[in-house]
DNA sequence: AATTCGGGGGT
DNA sequence: ACCCCAGAATT
């Protein structure tokens, strides 16, 4: 029978079984599992941009781009951030607004100004090549155990392990391990056990990349692994005790903060108003559009604007949109704010507004400014709301006419 | 040991 | 809704 959601190659090559009666030990588990694994990857690994030339610089880009995110999502990054930046020299020279602007819609934004500051480091102190050590390379802001590890043994050969989600979950389900993936002890603790593993298997970097690429491709999580499609499926505890819907296990996380937001797209002559966020905490250093904390009517917003600019403002509801972050949600509600007249509207709004908005072009947003995917939904709409239109044609976020 | 960092895709 | 993702830094 075919296994639900999974494709129906079935997996043809080199198997390992193991005598029911006499069941292997744990470390010679994960022992057999290297020459099985390191066949499949050569046999089927996917083609990646940065695969083709694993320089440590190659890997390491794509490895902070990684962090969290998904390979399909990568891919247009790495390819855009590649051209415009070749090399750690042009990485640590440029500037942080370009980065964000590169890095936009991707997330994390801290993981680009990490890279800067290694990129800093590496040409201060080790003469503009990449440290060829797990210990070095892990001293480098934004490079922890995992990414380390990887760059080591994908770049530089070593037999260091790189323990991320997919090897947490694979690893568990290969030896049957109700251990917490949540808990940095149990990471901890698949390094050790995969460091004899790694030193024995001729290869390091392909079989770390084979253990995530198994993660990615076949022992998927929520109890959906394609186990007929499974190089070490002869070698694997949770498959023969039919744990595989249990195991990993992984703690739940705590619920959401919920915030109400009123977004104000404020337009005047082809300009919008946006605002540096501050330098620490979300969205750092990003750009955005004026906001206020809870849901505002049209009314106060037509108030608030009239006073803030000193003209009169015609107001238009640009709909309500809702953005999840990992610990946050976000629930806006937009008003398009256009000035009635552009006599003696106030040029300098640092003077009354503590985030000093500024005028920009959408051209500027577009092409300088970092604009988080959150605002998506208004940012949109620059350059689309007309004052000369009734208001009628926007209803609920959306043109009428 | 917990919390804080984004955003998107799959179920 | 809830899950997860080639995690790391900060508290």
């Amino acid at each position: 029978m075919k296994e639900e959601g999974c494709t129906e190659n079935l997996y043809g090559g080199l198997q390992v079984y193991e005598d029911a009666a006499r069941p292997f030990s744990r470390e010679e588990r994960l022992r057999k599992i290297a020459g099985p694994l390191l066949h499949w990857f050569r046999a089927s690994a996917r083609v990646l941009p940065w695969r083709t030339d694993p320089t440590p610089y190659h890997v390491w880009v794509s490895e902070i781009m990684l962090q969290q995110t998904r390979v399909e999502a990568v891919k247009p990054y790495y390819s855009r951030f590649m051209e415009r930046l070749p090399g750690i020299r042009e990485l640590a020279e440029a500037q942080e607004e370009e980065l964000l602007k590169l890095w936009e819609g991707l997330g994390y934004y801290s993981r680009v100004r990490n890279m800067k500051k290694a990129a800093e480091q590496v040409l201060e102190n080790w003469g503009g090549e990449l440290p060829g050590s797990a210990a070095g390379l892990q001293k480098l802001p934004g490079i922890g155990s995992y990414t380390a590890g990887a760059i080591a043994s994908i770049a530089f050969g070593l037999p260091e392990p790189a323990v991320d989600g997919n090897v947490l979950r694979v690893i568990s389900r290969i030896t049957a391990s109700r251990a917490d993936i949540g808990e940095a002890s149990t990471k901890k603790a698949m390094e050790q056990e995969l460091r004899p593993v790694l030193e024995n298997c001729g290869q390091p970097g392909d079989l770390n990349q084979a253990l995530m690429e198994l993660g990615a491709t076949v022992c998927l999580p929520n109890g959906a692994p394609c186990c007929d499609s499974c190089p070490v499926s002869g070698l694997c505890l949770a498959k023969r005790q039919n744990l595989t819907e249990e195991i990993p296990v992984k703690a739940p996380k705590k619920p959401r903060k919920i915030e109400e937001k009123t977004i104000f797209l404020v337009e005047w002559d082809g300009a919008v108003l946006v605002q540096k966020r501050p330098e620490k905490g979300l969205l750092a250093s990003l750009y955005e559009f004026p906001w206020k904390a809870g849901k505002m009517t049209d009314k106060d917003t037509k108030e608030q604007w009239q006073a803030i600019l000193g003209v009169p403002v015609s107001v238009n509801p640009l709909g309500e949109a809702k953005h999840i972050f990992t610990h946050i949600e976000w629930r806006m509600t937009g008003y398009a704010v256009v000035p009635e007249s552009a006599d003696h509207i106030r040029p300098e709004l640092g003077e009354v507004l503590p985030e000093a908005p500024f005028w920009a072009s959408e051209s500027e947003v577009r092409e300088r400014y970092s604009v988080p995917s959150a605002l998506r939904t208004y940012a949109k709409w620059i350059g689309k709301v007309k004052k000369d239109k009734p208001r009628s044609c926007y209803s609920a976020g959306k043109q009428l006419l």
